[in-house]
DNA sequence: CCTTGACTTAGAGTTAACTCTAAGTGATAC
DNA sequence: GTATCACTTAGAGTTAACTCTAAGTCAAGG
């Protein structure tokens, strides 16, 4: 199946103007083109899905041109690739464990203020009773401003 | 306990140039000076950690600045700070899914470079073979180039 | 044949979040 | 008393990742 590059945008999520950025800066390389307009195939869209996932999860356009260069290489590259992989796997999994202690503050904020508004004031809540009643630290003290 | 900007920069992780530019931004009112220079209290460093969390979870500046003002407002305010946090909390939910989504095609990939590291090359890998192995879909065709 | 609409380019402009520069102040060490 | 050192400021510069602009090409419809 092919596509042209407004429809391929509307596949892989990203607008027109950003995939010819990408373009231009090297991450599809070997994309065919006919009097000289751009055709996408399910390759290509394929390997923008890997993009996607790379730079959601914060590799630079930069890394991400390195990565697609060595694909180029064949089999040849093999190592180095999985190194990139499994090292952006890594960070993966370091972000997720961040965002859920990130969560964990939040989950005291939110129970913070659902108190705070129960009470119509924030002057009452003590630090000890989301202890009591989660039996979780709280991530800061509440008997202080700026909750 | 009170404490200069290094050592508070030291405290919380954010280089000292970062915290005045945050101060020129509004993240940070009422910051205490002693002949001109700033004296950071604990209260201080816990609002900065919820200005930690909420930067890194995603909010920009400009919001976190609108959830700093309104908390200058005090209990007036608490429905409205109420809304940002719950809509953080929200947000960083999502994030996480996402993650987890982007990580089981780090899995996939991870998997794929062992068994073409193994075998030599990627051109003999199957598609089928990772289900068949982990019970999951492929969410990419490794029968393709791109790897 | 001419208009329309989607495509093309090079290159300039934008935005967020820093990061640096230059010039200056004030307390402490020698 | 002067050198040093951490602090201060306004404002300029940087970086990444787009996003827009202007000028142009090409195929299809009326």
């Amino acid at each position: 199946m092919s596509y042209t590059i407004s429809e391929a945008a509307e596949k892989v999520g990203i607008p027109p103007t950003t995939i010819r950025y990408y373009d231009k800066e090297g991450l599809l390389p070997d994309i065919k083109r006919r009097n000289g307009i751009r055709v996408f195939e399910d390759i290509d869209l394929r390997l923008m899905g890997l993009l996607t996932c790379l730079k959601d999860t914060g590799m630079p356009i930069k890394r991400i041109r390195e990565y697609v260069e060595l694909t180029k290489k064949g089999d040849a590259s093999l190592q180095e690739r999985y190194e990139i992989i499994k090292a952006q796997r890594q960070f993966v999994m370091d972000q997720i464990e961040q965002l859920q202690f990130y969560l964990e503050e939040l989950d005291f904020k939110d129970w913070y203020y659902n108190k705070a508004l129960a009470a119509g004031t924030a002057s009452v809540i003590s630090f000890d009773d989301y202890e009591r009643e989660t039996g979780k630290k709280a991530p800061d003290d509440p008997k202080n401003r700026n909750g």
